[in-house]
DNA sequence: GTTTGTGCAAATCATTTGCACCGCG
DNA sequence: CGCGGTGCAAATGATTTGCACAAAC
């Protein structure tokens, strides 16, 4: 029963952020095709990070399939209108994360298992503030990664890369 | 009379790292070749951060060009014997400082002129330190970049980039 | 109908690598 | 000598782009 609450309400959530998508496109007079519909429902309903790679596997086994060239296009598109955050973790390869209801953070990177795992410390962000106000700087953006090993004996080592 | 001061001591300096770097090559049973020394030499005679490419470059015009292949293969091995760090700062090519005598620090990356401000705030490696404890992770490394502009009247606007 | 999007294959660009020859140890 | 190092050119791999055709408005 709850998991049918919590399915409806994310449900809901895709639903709105498709609104906020398709508005975008009408208003930067781009069209509305099935390839960017596709795209960013699968994208809204993702809760975690992904690669270009990994969200064109997805469509792999559908008769939806898109191509790698479509897939950056509208990844590109996505992140100039501020609704997917692009992540370098020093892969060669980039990680995105859709925007909307996700609050700003920062991210600790597992060497071990590839897990990323978020967090937000409002300290860090003020003394940041400051530190650029101090240097004559405007901040525009920030990234913090931290680099870490699992401990032994954490849940991290039961779990499999889901990114390549 | 300041300036030959500093310059000795500049050249002291680039000596005692030459040596440390030396050693590391007989260490590890690797050659003490020609190219290793001149790129060693120019790299510890740098004090700002530089690229494989503009590395490349500063040897273009002298009889002892260096291919980009050795320069890369040089860069590589410095990196893994903690001579040298390489930094992502979001560009397509990656950015590197050497490390002797010059402490651990993050970077401001000023996206108008280019410009790299280092600072150290023990703060934040403090809270950065918690967070992963308290995630259950041990830290093995970070990058905290800020990304800004310089504000209107700054030095900032005097400045050509050195970077690509 | 005209303009923009898509898929394909080719291009790009930093970095890496195979290989034949060179030079340190 | 013998093995590691260098330079060259070709390979790599993520991302981008030119172009002909297809779809949206």
């Amino acid at each position: 029963m709850k998991k049918e609450i919590k399915k409806q309400h994310f449900q809901k959530e895709v639903e709105k952020e498709m609104e906020i998508f398709e508005d975008l496109l009408k208003k930067d007079g781009l069209k509305v095709t099935a390839q960017r519909l596709l795209v960013a429902e699968k994208i809204f309903s993702l809760h975690s990070h992904f690669t270009a790679e990994s969200l064109s596997d997805m469509f792999k086994d559908k008769r939806d399939e898109i191509s790698k060239a479509t897939i950056y296009r509208i990844l590109s598109i996505m992140v100039k209108a501020n609704l997917l955050i692009e992540n370098d973790f020093g892969k060669d390869y980039k990680y995105y994360e859709h925007i909307i209801g996700h609050e700003h953070h920062d991210h600790i990177i597992c060497m071990d298992c590839n897990r990323i795992v978020e967090f937000f410390e409002p300290k860090i962000e003020e003394l940041q503030e400051k530190i650029a106000e101090s240097n004559n700087f405007t901040i525009k953006g920030h990234s913090l990664n931290i680099y870490a090993n699992c401990k032994k004996g954490s849940s991290c080592e039961h779990l499999n890369s889901n990114y390549k």
